[in-house]
DNA sequence: GCCGTTTTCGGCCCGACTGTTTTCAGTCG
């Protein structure tokens, strides 16, 4: 039966262990690493052509690096088969990591290096660097690593090498340059509204058709590399003007008739690609879709016996069977269409051409907002003023959740302050229409797990949002009995922000997440999803794992602290998009007659 | 080296841009 073909999907995700063990994840790395390194080497090999066997080690370097359970727990609970069933891994390349794993070295590697004895990793991280050039490099002026690099750089030593010139010695300081200024991945909510402002402007010029984010920004990843921004217009080159003068960038980078790059100021590369009209959904697809989403789409379109790139969708006559459309693209091949942040090759490719992609979260499926702040505590705006806010964003209700004593940096207030302050929420209501304002407070989980308020305090509120916000660096077993201790105190509705990471700035509380979702579902904690840019927590990956626990439900908020961040609520929807999140597990998608059953089980 | 709903052999996604070139290699996404 065709039922039966579920359990061949591989669907790595659903059985990720995340962030929690650095130590697992550098082991990852570094075998990704070396099967990199591999590839790179193999690329020099001038008697044979190896494109192939370059490729192989590449996908699965990429497999490994990506992975977020240990590679060496896999190989302990299912050897070398285990290996063997992830993606781009087959006998050999299982063998190599087998002999990693065993004795810490891979011969192959080990053989490949005493010929070239090249600091490939750190140098391909250069932009403009590849095998070959490093190679040369090598060759000609013994450089190995990124100082010798530097140091030839610096002595006007490379120009005039066979295959360099000015252009390129520049191209690498450049390179060396940002390499070492630490080039991060720029967090979605910073990168984000520049895309959207420069979309505007260009929106706005007169000179485009469609312009529209595309790339990983579009698939709200919670950080990006660079930004894609797709236009249509029939006057290509005033685009390029029009791109180059915009205040936003601070220099071009390349300038091609369909593409153009830029520097922004803001330290982010900004790719625009101007196409056809008759190309733009082809061009939306292949500008959206992951690395390995779109591979798969690809191979797709090839088994059908069309071709497809950012032009369209051609059969075997090259004749255009679909692009003007992105949608038209994936129906073309037999396809259901899923939201962009769900494009990251985690199943959808195979569900969507069995018409069974879940039914996930939409913005307007969102009815309230159970985290916010307001000027009682650190917030901005008054009880009133984020009610008034709210309602104009259609919200049906919301919840006021300032800050328990032990946050006094952000003037949490104690049992009297907060009886008093309840009181206020009350008066509040009254005099609003429309619009129902729950009570609540955002409640320290305190060192031992017990919670910042009295019972009786709490016992007064709708239900209570509780969240970790000192000693973060507790141990992993310390942590998880804590945060399960405030679980099991019967107080808790809603864990907010539950790993207290700060993306770029902070990493998550190490504990045992397994341990503290199944304490949730036994004792009806909702896990919420912050959609604080700088949080967005929980993230797509933990979501995915809470979500197997059947009876955990999830709230989505904003932990708005003025009241236009009560927008901020499309990053959370986003990223439980990201979770493959379906509106019944939502409580605050709910009407609020059921909600309220919902918050103290 | 990997992989299989046209294949266990013979394929492997596809195109843009640049610099240093006389027709293309290297790199990137």
């Amino acid at each position: 039966m065709a039922e039966g073909m579920h359990v061949t999907l591989r669907m790595p995700i659903l059985r990720v262990i995340t962030l929690d063990c650095s130590y697992t994840i550098m082991q990852n790395a570094k075998i990704a690493q070396l099967l990199g390194e591999i590839a790179d080497m193999l690329t020099l090999d001038t008697q044979t052509d190896r494109k192939f066997e370059v490729l192989a080690y590449r996908k699965a370097a990429q497999t490994i690096g990506s992975m977020q359970e240990d590679i060496g727990e896999v190989y302990a609970k299912g050897g070398l088969d285990a290996l063997m069933e992830l993606p781009g891994i087959g006998k050999g390349i299982a063998g190599a990591i087998k002999e990693y794993l065993e004795t810490g070295k891979i011969p192959k590697y080990e053989d490949l290096k005493k010929r070239y004895p090249v600091d490939f990793a750190t140098l391909t991280k250069i932009h403009g660097m590849g095998p070959k050039r490093i190679f040369r490099l090598y060759a000609s002026l013994k450089i190995r690593s990124i100082d010798d690099l530097r140091k030839a750089v610096e002595q006007h030593k490379i120009m005039g090498l066979e295959g360099f010139g000015k252009r390129s010695e520049e191209e690498i300081a450049n390179g060396i340059a940002q390499f070492e200024s630490g080039q991060q991945r720029m967090a979605l909510g910073r990168a984000l509204p520049e895309a959207e402002a420069m979309v505007r402007k260009l929106g706005g010029s007169g000179l485009v058709g469609k312009v529209v984010i595309a790339g990983s920004t579009r698939r709200m990843r919670e950080t990006v590399g660079d930004l894609d921004i797709l236009i249509t217009s029939d006057e290509p080159e005033k685009v390029r003007n029009f791109i180059a003068r915009m205040p936003e960038v601070e220099r071009v980078l390349l300038s091609g008739s369909t593409k153009t790059t830029v520097r922004l100021a803001i330290g982010l590369n900004c790719d625009f690609r101007v196409v056809e009209e008759q190309s733009f959904g082809a061009a939306l697809q292949y500008f959206t879709g992951n690395k390995d989403h779109n591979v798969k789409v690809r191979e797709i379109a090839v088994a059908k016996g069309y071709k497809l790139n950012e032009y369209g969708l051609f059969d075997k006559m090259d004749r255009n069977v679909a692009g003007a459309q992105e949608d038209g693209v994936y129906k073309a091949l037999g396809m259901q269409v899923m939201d962009p942040e769900m494009r990251e090759d985690r199943g959808e490719v195979e569900l969507s051409q069995r018409n069974r992609i879940p039914k996930v979260i939409r913005l307007e499926d969102m009815r309230g907002d159970l985290h916010m702040h307001t000027v009682a505590t650190d917030g901005n705006n008054t009880i009133l003023e984020m009610a008034s806010y709210a309602k104009g964003l259609g919200r049906e209700y919301i919840g006021i959740s300032d800050h328990s004593k032990s946050e006094y940096q952000a003037g949490g207030l104690d049992d009297k302050e907060m009886l008093r302050h309840l009181g206020e929420i009350d008066k509040a209501n009254n005099k609003t229409e429309g619009i129902r304002i729950l009570k609540s407070a955002e409640i320290d989980i305190l060192k031992d797990g017990s919670l910042d308020l009295d019972s009786k305090t709490m016992d007064s509120m709708d239900y209570t949002l509780c969240s970790i916000h000192t000693n973060l660096t507790m141990s992993r077993g310390d942590m998880t009995r804590r945060v399960i201790k405030a679980m099991e105190s019967g107080h808790m509705s809603i864990w907010a922000h539950p790993t207290d990471r700060v993306i770029n700035q902070r990493a998550p509380i190490d504990i045992d997440l397994d341990r503290a979702f199944q304490a949730a579902e036994d004792n009806g904690v909702i896990l919420e999803i912050d959609g604080y840019p700088d949080r967005m927590d929980l993230n797509d990956e933990n979501i995915l794992r809470a979500k197997e626990y059947k009876k955990i439900r999830f709230a989505i908020d904003t932990d708005a602290h003025r009241d236009e961040h009560l927008n901020l609520m499309r990053y959370g929807v986003s990223t439980a998009k990201r979770g493959w999140l379906e509106p019944g597990r939502v409580v605050n998608a709910l009407p609020l007659d059921k909600l309220l059953k919902q918050l103290w089980k």
